[in-house]
DNA sequence: GGTCTGTATTGATATTCATTGATACAAGCT
DNA sequence: AGCTTGTATCAATGAATATCAATACAGACC
């Protein structure tokens, strides 16, 4: 198995070795450009920022989900619009939701967060300040 | 304006609260989902990473330079495509490059990376797997 | 000077994307 | 069943973007 599945960042992989670490392979680059893509839209990055300060729903308890009701009145635009970028940030494989009753919840997936950090994250991350 | 400069993810400040810290107002997240939306193509992608793993030149010794001469060959692109999107990550503030005789290297710009990875890292980045 | 190589810019084109109004769907309520 | 509210999808449009061929620019070398 030379590399099977390529899984860069997949869901439970250890994630790929980091972006300073080796030049990535056209596949891994384009996996990965999926999720900086997906943030690299001020509306977007806003909705991931208001959805992810309410917990990443890791241990089960809180998930820390935020209803569509407070996220759209937050913005000077469309609710179609808003509904369009979660459903990107959906795509990406960055947050999922769940609809109860009449509303629908979004909550960010546990560890997309910390694996992009850590493949943002250069190897000996020393004197960056100063 | 009220706050004096936001440098939200600037140069030399000490970095923002994170993204799941508070909700980023519309200033902030505009700019920092400049620097995701420069990472958020596998081209550009590809190309910090060929960059970045030369090396981030924080100490001065090694600056980690590549020369554009190198990068190119390694795209089905063509010469001004690379020139581009290599504008691009410059314009973001990524990188920056000098020219040195016929040829132009670039390198990654200090700390960049690692600020980026400390905004996106949540705060208590606990059992991320199983 | 002229020529050659490496890199950036320009102009044009095709594609993608953000946005909206209109509409459909889902669920609660009367 | 009808009505109302919350959310998603559809269709259309204007803006942004990726790409290339052609060209300009910079420096080395003759």
């Amino acid at each position: 198995m030379s590399k099977q599945e390529l899984e860069v960042i997949g869901q439970d992989s250890a994630c790929c070795p980091g972006l300073a670490a080796a030049p990535l392979d056209e596949d891994q680059a384009a996996d990965l450009a999926k999720f900086f893509k997906a943030l690299g839209d001020p509306v977007r990055l806003r909705l991931m920022s208001m959805i992810a300060s309410r917990g990443e729903g890791s241990e089960g308890s809180a998930r820390g989900e935020v209803c569509v009701c407070e996220l759209t009145p937050a913005f000077d635009l469309s609710q179609p619009t808003i509904s369009h970028h979660l459903k990107l940030l959906r795509q990406a494989g960055l947050i999922d939701c769940e609809r109860r009753g009449t509303w629908v919840y979004y909550w960010v997936l546990p560890g997309v967060l910390d694996r992009l950090a850590g493949f943002l994250a250069t190897p000996r991350a020393a004197g960056a300040g100063a």
